[in-house]
DNA sequence: TTGACACATACCATTATGGGCATACGATCG
DNA sequence: CGATCGTATGCCCATAATGGTATGTGTCAA
C-alpha cells in the first residue's frame, strides 16, 4: 500500500507546508483563488489543487461569485489535531523526559485538566 | 515532485496513523519493540520501519538493552504541531463558523450573492 | 458572438510510502 | 562454539502525491 490519501483526514491534509499556508491566508478571511495564488506565489492549478484536498477534509468551503470562488477556512476539522496533540502537551512542557509512567495520567486528563502551558 | 518525506517533519510523521498509535503506546512508558509490535498487531519489520521514521524527526529516543532496544517518547517535536493548531483554536471553538467575525469587511466588499457549494 | 478572465481538471513524470517477505546483524543462551 | 531471540534492513509492488503544462468550463465584457 502507499501512504494514506491526503485526503483521509486533517492531519494528512495539513502535513503539506503549502496547504498550511493556504490555510494561513484564509485565516485573514475569505479570498478568491487568485489572492491565495499571489500569496503564495505557486502556480494556479497547484493552488486548486491544495484547496481541493482542503475541501475534501472540510477545512475550507466555497463559494461562487461571479467568475471568482471564494474560500473560507472552517477549523473544525483542526480540532482533532489539536485534541490529539493535547494529550502530550504536559510531555514536552513539563520536565518528565526520564521519567516512564508519566503517562498513567495521560487518559486522566480526560476529565481532569491541569492546564500547563510552556 | 512526490509528496514530502514522512521524516521530513512532525507532522508527517504523524500523518500515519499506525504511527500515532506507536506514540501512545509509549505515552506509557519506554518499551520494547516486541511490546509494540504486540500492541499494534503489526509485523515487526513494519513496526521497525514506523519507529525510525519517528526516531528521525525525533518523536521517539532508543536505548539498547541486551538483545532488545527500548522505545522513548520524546514529545517535544508535537509542540510545533500544537503550537500551529493552537491558532486556529478560536475558529472551531467560539462562534465564528457562519460570521465573517473578524473579516466583516470583506463582507461588505460583496453584497448580493448566492452561496453554491460544490 | 468572440474574447478575456478565473478556476478546475487532465495527463505526465518523478518519487517514495506502507506492507510483505527474506535476511542480515548483534546479544544472549546453552 | 553454534543456536536462537530481538531488531533492523533490503528488495519488490502497488499506489498516489506534487509539480508542470495544457486544456476544459463557466462568467463577464465588448
Amino acid at each position: 500500500m502507499a501512504r494514506a490519501a491526503t485526503t483521509t483526514d486533517a492531519f494528512n491534509a495539513v502535513a503539506e507546508p503549502r496547504r498550511r499556508q493556504i490555510l494561513e491566508v484564509l485565516a485573514d478571511g475569505e479570498r478568491p483563488v487568485s489572492d491565495i495564488v499571489a500569496s503564495l506565489g505557486l502556480a494556479q492549478p497547484l493552488v486548486s489543487k491544495h484547496l481541493r484536498v482542503l475541501r475534501e477534509v472540510g477545512l475550507v468551503e466555497v463559494r461562487d461569485h461571479g467568475r471568482q470562488r471564494m474560500y473560507r477556512l472552517d477549523a473544525r476539522p483542526l480540532k482533532s489535531i489539536h485534541d490529539w496533540v493535547r494529550n502530550y502537551e504536559r510531555l514536552w512542557s513539563e520536565r518528565f523526559d526520564r521519567l516512564d509512567g508519566v503517562l498513567g495520567e495521560l487518559k486522566a486528563l480526560e476529565d481532569g485538566d491541569d492546564g500547563n502551558d510552556e
